[in-house]
DNA sequence: GAGTGGTCTAGACCACAAT
DNA sequence: TTGTGGTCTAGACCACTCC
């Protein structure tokens, strides 16, 4: 199974913006030298740079070339970015801990919102998401069983649970509820936190091929997180 | 000028969805089809429907077809919702009560953020919301005057001043920030709040004729309000 | 004029779904 | 088996920018 032509090509730009090698306002190279370099049709490179001019990584302009678009800071709700793509944007070191991963069975409110049955088997994660070294993010995180059958057998130092369900669970839908809450005590014992300093929950749920897939809720210290977004 | 062959299709299946000619859960013509239509080559087609896909209007399935996407309903957070509305929404009674309606002199960050010189005369207002009596938000704005010239002389007990400024100042953009935070004193003050319990705190910049028009800060019980969406 | 991206063609092979 | 979408080719013409 390998990637499509395209999809390679698009990894190739993007290790190489990440790698610094064009940086911001600089030019990548013109489509008809990406195609001999990958040995692909011209209409091949355009799809793997349009692509990512469509998702603002590139801007590109006719006549002149192709430039790495400035970085967009909006972690916009409506396209949640994996935390570890958010703390690369912003020039941070990622790193995460793994607290927990095992299976647990489903209580009242998991199991209405899973649309499982009570006691049902799930998969269940925690996880600490460190940015230069100071947690930013609590990820709790329950997985319906069929929706990702691999999910106990990853290292999720090395790829997020988010990423990694993205991948085996193609995303159709998601819900999410954003609240101001005093932190659990898990939180409070993961997150670092001064004295009354409250938390920024993120409540997620996803669905995938019509069904729910998984629920997460991710904590976040309220003096050093926020969600920004424009319209 | 002729329209690009690509953006002609859309036209056609964005026309005949806005028609109801193909209604949601309903398949559209296959991209052969199309092509045979259009007179063009199913390349073409395939842009066309898949630059629709990805902006969630349609979906596809291999095998199978093409078929109208459920309409998407926008989160909370994309469109400025007056407070009023959602709790309408809801079946709530609302009722505002202003605290404070004046002039004030900009201080540094506000000046700033509005990109005025500091000193400068900023109109303000300062409101709870009630929702069936219960303080569900405090909203403090600070208004550029040339932005809203009759912004002092409103009743915002009848109108929001989110509302009037909607109709007197068209929004061109906005920013958003939403953070978890301990009350401030006013906070405190006005929206009834348990010991200890955060506030969820929505922090927006709007921007009208290209220049920034106000800057709210609305807060919110964090034990009474959440903010929610999907996608 | 040379190089760039924007669009388009007329095929092709494949994976997948419905039958 | 037939029809669907997913991907790809090897060309082409055009508008535009830069030199």
């Amino acid at each position: 199974m390998a990637a499509p032509a395209y999809q390679r090509i698009k990894d190739f730009l993007l290790d190489g913006i990440a790698a610094g090698e064009w940086r911001e306002g600089e030019r990548i190279p013109s489509e008809p030298e990406l195609a001999r370099r990958f040995r692909v049709a011209r209409m091949t490179v355009n799809r793997a740079v349009k692509e990512l001019a469509d998702e603002r990584i590139l801007s590109r302009a006719q006549g002149s070339g192709t430039f790495v678009a400035p970085a967009r800071q909006e972690s916009t709700l409506v396209e949640i970015r994996p935390i570890s793509a958010e703390i690369a944007a912003r020039g941070g070191a990622h790193r995460a801990e793994v607290l927990a991963l095992g299976a647990v069975k489903a209580g009242e409110a998991l199991a209405a919102e899973l649309a499982v049955r009570r006691g049902a088997r799930l998969f269940h994660s925690l996880l600490v998401h460190r940015e230069d070294g100071r947690p930013i993010q609590l990820e709790e995180r329950w997985v319906v069983p069929a929706a990702a059958p691999g999910y106990l057998d990853q290292d999720f130092t090395a790829v997020t649970p988010s990423e990694y369900l993205v991948q085996v669970a193609p995303l159709a839908r998601a819900e999410y509820r954003i609240e101001a809450r005093p932190p659990s005590p898990a939180a409070r014992a993961a997150l670092d936190l001064d004295d009354g300093e409250p938390c920024l929950l993120l409540h997620r749920r996803t669905f995938s091929g019509g069904a729910a897939a998984s629920v997460a809720e991710l904590w976040h210290p309220g003096s050093r997180y926020r969600l920004t977004g424009h319209f």
